[in-house]
RNA sequence: UGGGGCGUAGCCAAGCGGUAAGGCACCGGAUUCUGGAUCCGGGAUACGUUGGUUCGAAUCCACCCGCCCCAGCCA
């Protein structure tokens, strides 16, 4: 079928469509994203199921799930079980199409037999030292190996033998013959299958010889009927190599590999090797740490997969090296979690108010809606009382202009509440640090009421004897340079503070929460409450602040030196 | 001194010979019981450089410059 792309275009859906216009692959689309199980998923991941799962499905095709497991050293079940979560989780679906490349192990040794009868394979038994030599370098040829022109039968034999397990690991490997002086170090004989004794997570100890990728994922493309088979740039060198395997098997309507630029975000790494590095030496507490770009970490911050999918959409695909501001991913939490979260109120850094002229025993309930801006949200009730508390940066004794928060003789609106006024403090006689702010508010201005004045701060607050202890979690980036890896030791630009635990309060309505819940928190941000929370101890993390205009002009004052 | 790839605003990114989309960020203004959200407005007269082809080039050609990747029995 030929549907027709939508959404924005980039470069592999021209080659697609194109495809598909002149009737290629039998008018069909078929893509795979092939994970080694050998880590989590990160982002960066991310942009290749989305793009790898969107293709297929706006073209009506298919997309497969297959996992590149062809070195048994590195790999691990858990990898494979926290993969298919990740990509589930993110929306897609691969249908009855969970794959292995070990499922085609057979089919593999098979396909090498037919190359050492077409004399294009061969038994080699330098050491890997000796064919780090032969190859050559990147501006000299590589010479031929030794044991380049052994007969088919005694390849054939030698070969066997290998996977027979009469030869000790590293000792033998079997080669592609190409040409020992390409330009190309990739088509220099390279390796294609190397002896291992490895207990492989799916296939035991079936096998002590394990296909290297490069032979591996184009037959196992072949064999899955993936049309384009899309992968990162650093693999285009290996494109003569995948094309070679599939020309000289015979392979009829060969996958095409296209490739694209990896994606980099700011503020983060995203190596697999790296992620492993945080998570073993304790830098953060694992590989769903809110603060890390791994999907199960973001999951945990309590980002949205529409969020993410969306992201992913707006960076786009090309080939250019890119380095995608952070920002551009919070942006795309807050515009989803914008409409549909409902909007609450906690005080993160408590400081008592006093309403002085409130009577000591009185409870009001307020009707508090939970998002303006979308009403089937519906509201709840919010008790008001004599005692609140209110944010300890809403309170300035000594307020810079432009502060238009609480500060003595001033006036602000408490959120579905009352207008109240600042009359004094109290302060702690040995630090002088301010503890009470008593306030008188004014009955006339309840929410909802006309007022005759316009007050131009309006603050969140919660009833001291209604409010619920709960435990918030601030994060802030991991490194704090833009570009972690521009050192040689990434290490050393980690935000030492990127973790803030606070003892906040909330108000009562939250007190049953559910894991995975997101709110607004009136103007802090967005939160989301920790698989760690329970019903005694609520746990909630920041997912992500609202932008803040405020700290903005604070930060221009400073640099002005105001 | 080899091979492959890439260079459009601070960051992504459209554009495919007819005279520079869009998003993020940023800066104004309106509005607002979140200094949020929303709305309106603001930016590229060397599209890496220099030449060339053309009536006309970001788009074609050539040279140059810069950045990334490749010498795993990793993927």
């Amino acid at each position: 079928m030929t549907t027709r792309a939508t959404g924005s275009n980039n470069f592999i859906k021209d080659i697609v469509s194109e495809d598909l216009s002149i009737g290629k692959n039998s008018n069909r689309v078929h893509t795979r994203f092939p994970p080694e199980p050998n880590g989590y998923l990160h982002i960066g991941h991310a942009k290749s199921i989305c793009l790898n799962f969107g293709l297929a499905a706006e073209y009506g095709g298919l997309c497969n799930l297959r996992f590149d497991d062809t070195n048994p050293s590195k790999e691990d079940v858990e990898y494979v079980d926290s993969i298919q979560a990740d990509v589930r989780w993110l929306g897609f679906d691969w249908d009855n199409r969970l794959f292995y490349a070990s499922d085609y192990f057979e089919q593999l040794y098979n396909y090498a037999g037919q190359l050492i009868k077409a004399g294009k394979a061969y038994v080699c038994d330098l050491s890997p030292e000796q064919i780090r030599n032969y190859r050559g370098t990147l501006t000299g040829p590589g010479k031929d190996s030794p044991y380049r022109n052994r007969s088919v039968d005694e390849n054939i034999d030698l070969f066997r033998r290998m996977r027979a397990g009469e030869f000790p690991d590293g000792s033998r490997v079997l080669r592609a013959k190409i040409d020992m002086t390409s330009p190309n170090l990739n088509m220099r004989d390279p390796v294609l299958y190397r002896i291992m004794r490895a207990t492989h997570h799916r296939t035991g100890d079936d096998w002590c010889i394990y296909p290297m990728y490069d032979y591996a994922h184009p037959l196992s493309d072949a064999i899955e009927e993936v049309t384009h088979s899309i992968c990162t740039c650093e693999f285009e060198d290996h494109r003569p190599l995948y094309d070679w395997t599939l020309r000289e098997l015979n392979i009829k309507e060969p996958p095409q590999q296209i490739e694209f630029a990896r994606l980099n975000l700011s503020h983060t790494v995203m190596s697999k090797r790296k992620l492993r590095q945080l998570v073993e030496q304790g830098y953060v507490s694992g590989w769903d740490d809110p603060r890390m770009p791994t999907i199960s970490g973001l999951r945990r911050r309590g980002y949205t997969p529409e969020a993410i999918r969306d992201f992913c959409e707006r960076i786009g695909v090309a080939k250019a090296n890119s380095f995608v501001d952070i920002a551009m991913l919070e942006h795309c939490i807050r515009e989803d979690l914008n409409f549909r979260a409902p909007r609450v109120m906690v005080v993160l850094r408590p400081l008592k108010v006093i309403i002085d002229n409130y009577p000591e025993d009185r409870v009001e309930m307020l009707d508090a809606g939970y998002n303006s801006e979308n009403p089937q949200l519906g509201s709840r009730q919010v008790p008001f009382s004599r005692e609140l508390y209110i944010e300890q940066e809403d309170f300035l004794e000594d307020p810079p202009k432009k502060f238009f928060r609480l500060s003595p003789g001033r006036e602000v609106r408490l959120k579905n509440a009352y207008i109240i006024k600042c009359e004094r403090v109290v302060k702690d006689e040995k630090t002088g640090e301010v503890t009470e702010v008593h306030c008188t508010y004014d009955p006339a201005t309840k929410s909802g009421m006309p007022t005759d004045r316009k007050v131009k701060g309006t603050l969140h607050w919660v009833s001291a004897a209604h409010a619920v202890n709960a435990e918030v979690r601030l994060y802030s980036q991991l490194f704090l340079k833009e570009n972690p890896d521009e050192d040689e030791d990434f290490k050393i630009n980690m935000n030492r503070d990127s973790l803030e635990v606070l003892a906040s309060l909330v108000e009562p309505s939250l007190a049953g929460m559910a894991p995975g819940d997101r709110y607004q928190f009136l103007r802090m941000g967005y939160f989301c409450v920790d698989p760690a929370s329970s019903k005694d101890k609520l746990v909630f993390n920041r997912i992500v602040s609202l932008k803040d205009t405020w700290a903005k002009i604070q930060k221009a004052g400073d640099q002005t030196g105001k």
